[in-house]
DNA sequence: CCAACTGCTTGTGTTTTGCAAGTGGTTGTG
DNA sequence: CACAACCACTTGCAAAACACAAGCAGTTGG
């Protein structure tokens, strides 16, 4: 965002940070859809971000410390996008949101399964989550637990749900 | 914000509502600060809100379901904006934003007290607050709890820190 | 009666955003 | 080894959002 301080608020200082229209919607996606690369984070989401913006978030996240990048040892150009300790801390900002959303806002079934599962899941399930992240974007190994993990089950849901509404509109 | 709907995510459509630079600002000042009149919200927040952007803002949340406003019966030319259900689960989010905020930015001992006590005190003080905004702003009677209220617990503390910082400022 | 206050609106300049196209380079394939 | 597809971005320009200052019609308190 800018650089000038509006204030030292707790909330106006975070908002100064993922404030704006699309930062939270790209850790959303690093978060819940896996995506790691810049051309992922451009194609593969529902909103369609601009080029530019996408560019400017992602170097404002770096400088944030949200996100770190490095290159991809498997192709020269690409690189790889991972949160950081405070990235991850911002799951359950965004599991919030999302619960707030799912109460209030016309959101689809197919979209809203995971806010839902989220939710219901509670403190714990982030938590758990957040080990997982730990894992896949830090490298912290974590005690496996037994099951599936938080990652696939959510996954699996949404998958459900496409299956679900695919097989009604064959039948109508 | 914009007519527009980018997506049905839950995240996506709770941005939509609150996810620009001020609206979220209005809420805290509404929740923390108790403030009810446009004049309030103008001038006594820290961050300086421009007049017209204030208006469009209150316009916007009213219409989507967040606040309410109804003429103030002591002020032909008063408005009293009160925040509905919706708008008081609000506090979730701008809790765990505020925990974040505390943790991984440069808040103020002054403005971060109250993020501090809100996030030691878990979803149960939050309920608890919650509840009092119910009262406040729905007119929806709460079983009396011992002791002082969430919202004068926070207003305390964070005078306690100012009161505290202005004697060392006199010795100094 | 009048200064101060009420919730806004208006006008103007600046910043941010959105869209389309392009850039220099890398990679996989026939 | 040529060439198309892919890579992370950048650039140029129009549109929208925002910031700042001033103004407005009406109300209130002294």
């Amino acid at each position: 965002m800018t650089d000038i301080q509006r204030s030292g608020c707790a909330i106006n200082l975070a908002l100064e940070v993922v404030g704006d229209k699309w930062s939270l919607l790209i850790i959303r996606d690093i978060i819940f859809g896996n995506r790691r690369h810049y051309r992922e984070l451009l194609t593969k989401s529902d909103e369609g971000i601009s080029s530019n913006i996408l560019a400017d978030r992602l170097k404002t996240l770096v400088e944030a410390g949200v996100l770190t990048r490095e290159d991809d040892p498997t192709h020269k150009q690409k690189g790889i996008y991972s949160l950081t300790e405070q990235g991850i801390e911002l799951l359950p900002v965004l599991a919030q949101m999302a619960a707030w959303g799912v109460k209030y806002l016309p959101v689809s079934e197919e979209l809203g399964i995971r806010a839902q599962l989220l939710r219901d899941g509670g403190p714990k399930m982030w938590a758990e989550f957040m080990d997982e992240l730990r894992e896949t974007h830090l490298g912290i190994r974590r005690r496996r637990k037994s099951g599936p993990s938080v990652g696939e089950r959510l996954r699996k849901a949404y998958e459900a749900i496409v299956a679900k509404h695919a097989a009604t509109k064959r039948k109508a």
